[in-house]
DNA sequence: TATCTAGTTTAAAATCATTCTAAAGAGCCT
DNA sequence: AGGCTCTTTAGAATGATTTTAAACTAGATA
């Protein structure tokens, strides 16, 4: 199978149709490589790959392969939105200084106990967020 | 000590200087009760007060008070910022259907065993999230 | 293969939270 | 009170993200 009819078909088992621009997406993400990227490093990456999809398309496809599963959003900032491409469950090291994260592995952390949900609702993930600084500062 | 001195007092202990607008928003915000606010909630509760500060003033506060500790940024989604007035090591539960977030006691939360910090590092703060969402969906 | 249609992409405009600006105002020290 | 610095103000600017309406395409059908 074609790298390319391989990206097609995960697509078509997320629900979306395999379309050019997401297939060269998902070649550029879903490499199992695990990074964090923005709509704005994507575009970049899209650009050095020597191809062209429009901001809105990036921003869309974002969204759509992190409904999918395919991505995961991670919250440090609200300056704008960071994707990770890995979805394993896994923590992240946050720096704020220079806006770095760094993933932390699944079983380095490791949460003793949890709250129950409150009525009516159950927990449908845990994220945990170590925020570091330089000691020297 | 009138209300008004003691404000005064906690924000000249701050570093900040007690402006009219700053007192007013540390009468609101720093009374002790635990809650989330925006910039855009907090000036709708200013305006109910029958008082009126701008809005630029109001989203500086909002960063200094957060400087000066007195007030806890807490990153749930890259929409707006929210800000707790609870500034006691604890965490949040948070049901994005309705962009709810809930504190979670300190003491529900055991982490038994966390990573050590990268290199010429050290670990400021850990945030936990848990998101939720409602059983029947 | 030609055709159709719903789903997609596009560039550009719109949105919206937040920050910046330059001018006017207010603490606070002497 | 005088004056110096820090603040506030309204409005403009910024910048990430979303929306728009028109052009396009994947995939089903004939």
């Amino acid at each position: 199978m074609t790298p390319k009819a391989h990206f097609a078909e995960k697509l078509r088992l997320a629900g979306l149709r395999p379309t050019r621009q997401r297939v060269a997406i998902a070649t550029l993400l879903l490499d199992g490589r695990h990074r964090h990227v923005t709509a704005d490093s994507l575009t970049e990456e899209i650009t050095t790959a020597g191809l062209h999809v429009s901001g809105g398309t990036v921003y869309n496809t974002l969204n759509q392969f992190t409904e999918a599963g395919l991505l995961r959003r991670v919250m440090v900032h609200n300056d704008y939105s960071l994707f990770d491409t890995n979805t394993d469950h896994h923590h992240h090291f946050y720096e704020a200084e220079n806006d770095q994260l760094v993933d932390i592995p699944h079983d380095d952390v490791i949460l003793a106990q949890l709250p129950a949900a409150p009525d009516g609702h159950e927990i449908k993930a845990v994220d945990v967020v170590i925020h570091i600084q330089s000691k020297n500062s």
